[in-house]
DNA sequence: CCTTTCCAACAAAACGTTTTGCATGTCCTG
DNA sequence: CAGGACATGCAAAACGTTTTGTTGGAAAGG
């Protein structure tokens, strides 16, 4: 294999300058150079297969066209590929790379990486979050524009990404509401985080907005996963008077409390309806019946935040003026919602046409 | 907020050479410097904060410390998030970064994604695929040494590494043969790769070795999700001489098949074990009772598949003789498999003492 | 016909490092 | 005390681009 091919190769076998092959192959400069010289130096440039070495030019430019992704342990949750993935596309479109580093929450180490990054002259770092939190972006990162994902800046003086908690969390509930249940039990997390008062006070606003009274026995805080889901479920279902319709804080939960509802007897959904947050797909469609759920735009929140990371890179006027962005969380209605026993068949109707999974081959067969 | 501070401003404040700098603060050059002045420098240095450019120093030595990852669909399945971090791990620990691209298994835009990393100048290239499968390398790779994950090169030309197919496949049968099963099910995955055929002949290896004959209507070919394994789950438990052990080609058909068992009053593993391949930890923890599974060890491929590119990279003569590996696949003991019924307890009492989950606190309520 | 203007192209400097080769001066060795 | 060996430091070239400033000549204007 031979020799890279460098600019100079290009300009000898033109027969040009260096300097005609730069302002021919560049857009900016093309009036510099005739426009027949220019089409034959850009024939030559194709035959021979030239392409800037962009650590010269990036050196020359004092623009690496490389963006950092530090996060703490976003390459190793599921949604994270999605985040990844929005990023890496916005950034691509314009003609950026992404550098990908995780800390796994290590502090010590993180500071290390946003280091190697710097040497690496990226032009602008994206810091994520596994879980939407308020920070305060660290000491290390100076001298480039950054962009928070999945996070909040104390400070606001850095533009930020995250999901509208109070807004998914109303929608959810409102999605039992309208079904027409009435007692409906909130699944919540037990860590001290953005998310877990922001579900609540959705949980609030969506009982407030129908006219139904609070009742503390109904909220419940577990740990976030499916063991979680499955003592808060019990919980709530044992109460002398239990829920018709479960909020749970994530999927994970939910599928913990379609299995405490299996161990007690009661079908989903025709005896407990359930929404909850995430879309975390392989449970939301693999569960039976498919989970009704609010989506968090993980690829989407990732997309914005390397738009608008590139927006304050080339305008540096931008990033004075830090934007605050809470991303609506849309919906997706699945199987796990249904009227309350209690009404009449014909309420139920409008719902039904959104449940619309074909039926599982054998469950009639269900005790 | 400053401009940088460069190697000139160290050499200046610390009244030296830039050449002097340079060699006080390098690993190889350290002899031609005082111990004394070399002293200096590396406290001038912290003091300024100094950090060489790497686009700089990558220039002038031919070496990036840029290693490219290429991916279909890595980022957008649930386990490539392992594989990420496993080679992310592997090249920051020897001083390397990863870029990361994605081409949703675009092949054009793969291309010009390739060519992008290459003007970048990586020293490298790791190119992974989502599934297991036999390739390759695509011809716009040139110049850089490359590593296979989760694939393998038709050529032989470059080394690979994916997981074990058959010795998985065998250890999860296996397992099921070890309690006690006799009639094995497998609900195989319908898309030929790799992963397909070698599972399928891991499953024969383990019948044949424990001297059961094989029953060509205990496999069936089902898509590879939820659904999949719901359809082959029910398709099998309903011959007239049903398996009483389940093996599925990957967790989520896993899944389904606990599905199917429920909606046919079958309790796990009392009356139908099952063992599939992945590990995928959302399920085989979140499912009741926790399933047991072969893992695939995406992180240590991950890393494995960095480790050899770096090798390759710092000894070239290494390139020439590919490696190509395959990896062991650990099983993870969880509830899912017991005796079949028709044993006598005593029998059971040795596996027994694998399944270590606590009880749901609810489950003897069942049906 | 002599300026002025403009077009097309080029040489050279710069980006921030690393490394080669050279120039001191000191210390031994004989 | 002459000679070489060694220790320490520096100047300059090189990596592959982009851009600034300049030049030679042709076209345009008086």
């Amino acid at each position: 294999m031979m020799a890279k091919v460098g600019i100079r190769d290009v300009s000898k076998a033109a027969g040009v300058s260096v300097t005609t092959v730069s302002h021919a192959l560049s857009d900016v400069h093309q009036a510099r150079v005739n426009p027949e010289t220019r089409r034959h130096v850009q024939e030559v440039a194709a035959r021979l297969g030239y392409a800037p070495n962009r650590l010269a030019s990036g050196l020359r430019n004092q623009r690496s066209y490389l963006l950092g992704l530090v996060s703490d342990e976003i390459a190793s949750t599921p949604f994270a590929g999605e985040m990844v993935l929005g990023a890496q596309d916005a950034a691509y479109e314009r003609g950026w790379l992404i550098m990908l580093v995780d800390s796994g929450g290590n502090r010590a180490l993180e500071e290390r990486q946003v280091s190697t990054l710097l040497q690496h002259q990226v032009d602008g770092i994206v810091y994520a979050k596994m879980y939407h939190q308020r920070l305060t972006v660290p000491r290390e990162i100076t001298g480039v524009p950054v962009v928070l994902l999945d996070a909040e800046d104390l400070d606001g003086k850095v533009s930020s990404v995250a999901p509208d908690e109070l807004a998914a969390a109303r929608t959810a509930v409102k999605e039992l509401i309208d079904a027409g249940h009435r007692r409906i039990g909130f699944v919540n997390q037990n860590e001290d985080i953005p998310a877990t008062h922001g579900r609540l006070q959705g949980y609030h606003a969506a009982l407030a907005e129908a006219g139904i009274e609070y009742d503390d026995d109904l909220v419940t805080f577990e740990v976030p996963d499916v063991s979680g889901g499955r003592d808060g479920a019990l919980k709530l279902l044992s109460l002398p008077e239990p829920p018709t319709g479960l909020f749970c804080f994530r999927d994970p939960q939910a599928l913990g409390a379609y299995e405490a509802a299996h161990s007690l007897g009661l079908r989903i959904p025709d005896d407990l309806s359930i929404t909850s947050i995430d879309d975390f797909q392989i449970i939301s469609e693999g569960l039976w019946p498919g989970l009704t759920t609010v989506a968090l735009p993980h690829y989407e929140m990732g997309r914005w935040a390397v738009s608008r990371l590139l927006d304050e890179i080339e305008d540096p006027e931008k990033a004075k003026a830090p934007e605050r962005l809470l991303f609506e969380c849309p919906i997706v209605r699945r199987g796990s919602v249904a009227p309350p026993r209690s009404l009449s068949p014909s309420d139920s109707e409008q719902k039904d046409a959104s449940r619309m999974n074909t039926l599982p081959p054998a469950s009639e067969e269900l005790a």
